[in-house]
DNA sequence: GCGCTAAAAGCAAATAATTTGCGTTAATGG
DNA sequence: CCATTAACGCAAATTATTTGCTTTTAGCGC
C-alpha cells in the first residue's frame, strides 16, 4: 500500500502526483484502459517509470487512486425541499453516474485495488452526501431514515446491480427510495447537544 | 475476452486448462496473490507461459476464472423446514463465507476482470440458490418475496459492506432477512402452468 | 534566509514478464 | 483413418519492472 499518504505535501513530489494524474486521465480519454501502461504514463507525465513504480508499485493502485478523487463529490445535493425529493433526485443521478461507463470502471478500477482505502472512502463520500440530506430533512422537521438504512436500502442495490452485470432501472431506483422512507416512518434522532429531558 | 467459452473441451486442451487453474489454487495457498505470476502459475502447471497468455491474456482473466469455480455453489440449501429459517441459514453461511478473507479475494478477482461475464455467473449461483429456498416456500404453501426483492434487500447490503470495508455483523444480517420477509407479505406467485380463472 | 537531513526523483543496468513467429501435437469431424 | 485446424511448445524479440546509485529539493532547526 504505497499510495499517496505520508508523502511530502508540497514543491516537486506534489507537481510529479498532479502531473501523473493528469496523464492518467488524459490517456483514459483517448486510449482503452487495457492499452495504458506504467511507461506510458511516465512518458505523457515527464516522468520516469521507477517514480510511479515506487510510489505506487502498480498500475492498478494510481489506477484507485485516480478513480477516488474523479468519484469524490463536487457538488451539494441539490436542494428540492424536500426529504423525498432531495433523495430522489441525488439516487437518480448518483445511479446515472456510477452506470455509466467510465462510472463503471472507475468503481472497478478502486475495488480491484489490493489496498482497499479507497474503497472505503468512496463509501464516506457516499455516505456524507446522504447526511447532508438528512440533515436538511431534520432541519425541516421532517423524518428522515439513518444513513446505514438508506445505504442498504437504495445505494448498495444499485452498486451491486451495476458491478454484477444488471443495469438498474430508473423505475426500480425511485421504487428503493419511496421503500426506505417508508420504512423508517416518524424515528427522529434528537441532535447530540439536545438535554437529557424528553 | 479470451476466457475459456469456445474452447476444445476434451483432451489435452481439458487437462492443461485443469493443470493450470489446480497450479493457481495451489499457489494462492502458499503465497500471497501478489506474487503470482504467470511464468510461476505455468511452471507448477508444467506448461509453457504462452499458453496462458493466449487462452487468458492477463493473470487477472485468469484468477477470475478460477474464482468463480471456487464461488459455485456445492451444495443445495440446508432445509430448516421453514422459509425463514432456510433464508437465515443460507445468508449467514454466505456472509461467513463471502466475508472470509479467501472469499473477499474471490470476489475481488471476479470483479477486476475486464470480462465481467464471471461477476455475472456469481449473481447467477446466488440467485438459484435463493430461488431454491422460494421453491421450497411455495411447495409448503408459505409465502416468500420475489428473488429481486432477496437481492436488494439482503444479499446487496451484505456484498456492498464487504466491498466497501465494513464487516456486516451477525445481528445486522439477521436484520435484513427479518425485514425483507416482513416487507412481502402473501404475494405468492402463482406457477406458470395455472390456468387463467382465477 | 542558510545549511542539514533525508525523502523523493532521475538514470541506467539488470532482471523479469509479455508478445510473437513458427514448427509440432492432437482433438474434432467426415 | 485421414484431413483440418485449434491449441500447444519453444525460442527470440520486445517490453515492463526492479534495483543500486546519484542528484535534486522539501522540511526543519537555527
Amino acid at each position: 500500500m504505497p499510495a499517496k499518504e505520508n508523502l511530502r505535501p508540497g514543491g516537486r513530489s506534489a507537481r510529479v502526483q498532479a502531473s501523473v494524474h493528469n496523464a492518467v486521465r488524459s490517456l483514459l480519454k483517448t486510449m482503452d484502459r487495457a492499452d495504458v501502461t506504467i511507461p506510458l504514463i511516465a512518458a505523457e507525465a515527464g516522468v520516469t517509470p521507477s517514480t510511479i513504480y515506487r510510489r505506487w508499485g502498480e498500475l492498478q493502485e494510481l489506477l484507485a487512486d485516480v478513480a477516488v478523487e474523479r468519484l469524490r463529490p463536487d457538488m451539494l445535493p441539490i436542494d428540492t425541499g424536500s426529504a423525498r425529493g432531495d433523495l430522489e433526485v441525488w439516487t437518480e443521478q448518483y445511479c446515472e453516474e456510477m452506470s455509466s461507463g467510465i462510472g463503471r470502471d472507475m468503481m472497478r478500477d478502486v475495488l480491484a485495488a489490493q489496498d482497499n482505502a479507497n474503497a472505503c472512502k468512496c463509501d464516506a463520500f457516499t455516505r456524507e452526501q446522504i447526511a447532508l440530506i438528512a440533515e436538511r430533512a431534520h432541519a425541516r422537521g421532517e423524518a428522515f431514515p439513518d444513513i446505514d438504512a438508506v445505504m442498504d436500502g437504495v445505494v448498495a442495490p444499485i452498486i451491486y446491480r451495476i458491478l454484477f452485470g444488471d443495469q438498474p432501472s430508473i423505475e426500480r431506483v425511485r421504487d428503493l427510495v419511496t421503500d426506505v422512507l417508508a420504512r423508517e416512518p416518524i424515528r427522529q434522532p434528537q441532535p447530540a447537544s439536545a438535554p437529557i429531558s424528553g
